[in-house]
RNA sequence: GGUCCCGUAGCUCAACUGGAUAGAGCAACAGCCUUCUAAGCUGUGGGUUGCAAGUUCGAUUCUUGCCGGGAUCACCA
């Protein structure tokens, strides 16, 4: 449709001989300003000379009306030309929602793009925590998200089983385990003190007894461990929001393959490296940061910089066209000089989508939740999905914009009643899942999209609650896409939102199932139809339908 | 102090990326169930979009300066 309008519009500006511009169309904001609007006068009456709404004017009048597209056209305001669909394109255009069915939604926008998606990335020194729900859904969101935009989505997880962390976590380990065998050693000064460090001293005292009392200095087997059990724990609870990732990416690899050496040699060929003070130094002062920064320790131990410049750049020698890395805002610091590694070295930046997702923090309705890391009650990603479920944190995790700070109001996520977002959408769907199930006592299967496409009298689709409705729908795709390329994962909230609501007035006002078999199946399409929307937006939200509730 | 993010209804947040009368949910108030799920629907009240300038046909959105909140500024990752 709309570049149909555009085409015809072009041709109309060059038959007016207007300047050629770039003419925007939008969906209103306001039902009541139509289906499409443009503001393409507006843009025009400068270079015109003329006023806005004469530069429509001229426009309108040469516009055609086919009744099989449009009902009307009307200029309003400061020069808006606002178009309106006629119901028979809507209720034509809305059968593709039943012959796409799962895939509706789905589009080739970015066909084959190979796509590196690297998220949550927690070293596997410890659990979980609440807070990286956040990251956890938003990656997961967004993959979906560039997967039903045809982007070829490689879901990576990237991690250090080397460094100083890990040694920690032995130690931390190594010091519990003493203390359980009932030894009075010291935990480390800034080592790990969860619960879970109890767990695993456990277990190693369970299988190995008393018999790693002396055991070498680099705590080898307590590290490895540690490392297992940690990872092991992650992937768990990643698996409990269906998030999978693709590639587990080791750090340790890039020196092996000494890709370490490589990226250091260069930057001292183009002078973007040298020694000072024992250590080798990054001139990111070259790149306006403020002071120049440490990339390999006087210890001879880059620092974490280092593999992450060349961490991308094998990225891009990997083939990736499109490099997509979630971070929280405590990384925000990091970035630029990553950023700047790698375009030293060659690299389109452009190329390279950094996403940064502001911190959450969590209230139980009144009362504020403290969740700090030396706590040693932590509370985890796991405690907060036993607690509010996993629909309920899929969905709170996303539904804001990610450059905002999210509350998560705990006892908002667990109480299951119309207070709660999600529920308001899964409920939409359980409805419509009952009517259809109505429908099949009277002998209609509206579950079965074939059927309803060659047998549904579609001219019966005529009020405007339904037309309004299937207009909802329509917008779909675009708003998947839209969604995709701005990396806006909570714009499909709300979306779904309006979906249901726009469902609910329409259930409200007109009764499905009734005498009038044919104006039943009718209802029972666009029912159908709207089942389909919920679902596959769901399906992009990592968030359960119901069937019931 | 430098850099980045945020400031919108009593609370939590939207606003299709510069559009028309700034919208939802919760909370408050008033209605709607003998019929398909009331976890729903309809209506009322609630705003100087932190403040002040600028850019233009038009600003919550872009620019600058203040004010307030958060993150970050390691030879930790």
């Amino acid at each position: 449709m709309k570049s149909l309008l555009q085409q015809q519009l072009n041709t109309i500006i060059a038959e007016l001989q207007y300047p050629a511009v770039d003419i925007n169309f939008e969906t209103p904001k306001v039902a009541a300003h139509g289906d499409l609007t443009t503001n393409a006068a507006m843009v025009l009456a400068k270079s015109v000379g003329k006023n806005p709404r004469q530069v429509a004017q001229s426009i309108v009048e040469r516009i055609s009306i086919d009744e099989s597209f449009l009902s009307a056209v009307e200029i309003a305001g400061p020069g808006f030309i606002n178009f309106r669909f006629s119901p028979r394109y809507v209720v034509e255009q809305s059968k593709r929602i039943l012959q796409e069915s799962t895939a509706f939604g789905k589009s080739d926008a970015a066909k084959g793009r190979k796509t590196n998606l690297e998220w949550v990335s927690a070293n596997p020194t410890g659990l979980l925590h609440a807070g990286h729900g956040r990251q956890v859904l938003i990656g997961q969101v967004i993959g979906n998200l560039l997967e039903w935009t045809g982007h070829d989505v490689t879901r990576e997880y990237y991690f250090n089983n080397a460094g100083n962390q890990m040694r920690t976590l032995a130690e931390s380990i190594y010091a519990r385990y003493r203390q359980e065998l009932g030894d009075d050693y010291p935990s480390p000064e800034e080592g790990y003190k969860g619960e879970y460090i109890t767990d695993i001293a456990k277990e190693i005292i369970a299988e190995k007894g008393d018999s790693l009392r002396e055991t070498d200095a680099e705590r080898t087997y307590f590290r490895k461990y540690g490392e297992t059990w940690c990872f092991a724990k992650i992937k768990e609870t990643l698996a409990r929001l269906n998030v999978k990732h693709d590639v587990f990416y080791n750090e340790d690899s890039l020196y092996s393959s000494g890709k370490i050496a490589e990226v250091i040699e260069e930057f001292k060929k183009r002078d973007l490296a040298y020694d000072s003070e024992g250590a080798v130094w990054f001139r990111a002062t070259k790149f306006g940061a403020d002071k120049d920064r440490v990339i390999v320790k006087s210890t001879g131990e880059p620092t974490y910089r280092l593999p992450d410049i060349a961490y991308h750049r094998e990225k891009f020698r990997r083939g990736f066209d499109l490099i997509v890395d979630i971070f929280g805002a405590d990384h925000i610091a990091t970035i630029p000089d990553v950023l700047n590694g790698v375009n030293a070295l060659g690299y389109n930046t452009d190329d390279v989508k950094v996403i940064i997702h502001q911190m959450v923090s969590f209230v139980n309705g009144d009362e504020v939740v403290k969740m700090s890391k030396r706590n040693a009650k932590t509370y985890t990603l796991d405690d907060l999905i036993d607690e509010v479920g996993v629909d309920a944190v899929a969905y709170f995790f996303v539904m804001r914009s990610v450059g905002t700070h999210l509350e998560f109001d705990i006892a908002l996520a667990k109480e299951q009643s119309d207070k709660n977002p999600v529920y308001y959408l899964q409920y939409a769907h359980a409805r419509i899942a009952s009517i259809l199930r109505h429908a099949a006592t009277a002998e209609i299967d509206a579950n079965n999209a074939a059927n309803l496409l060659s047998t549904t009298d579609f001219s019966l689709i005529k009020e405007k609650e339904e037309l309004d409705l299937l207009k909802k729908l329509l917008e779909f795709p675009d708003m998947v896409k839209s969604c995709a390329f701005s990396f806006e994962p909570h714009r499909l909230t709300t979306y779904l939102r309006e979906v249901a609501e726009t469902f609910h007035r329409f259930y409200h006002e007109h009764r499905v199932i009734n005498e009038d078999k044919a104006l039943m199946q009718a209802r029972l399409t666009v029912c159908a139809m709207t089942k389909t929307v919920i679902a596959n937006g769901c399906t992009i939200l990592s968030v359960s339908c119901p069937e019931k509730m």
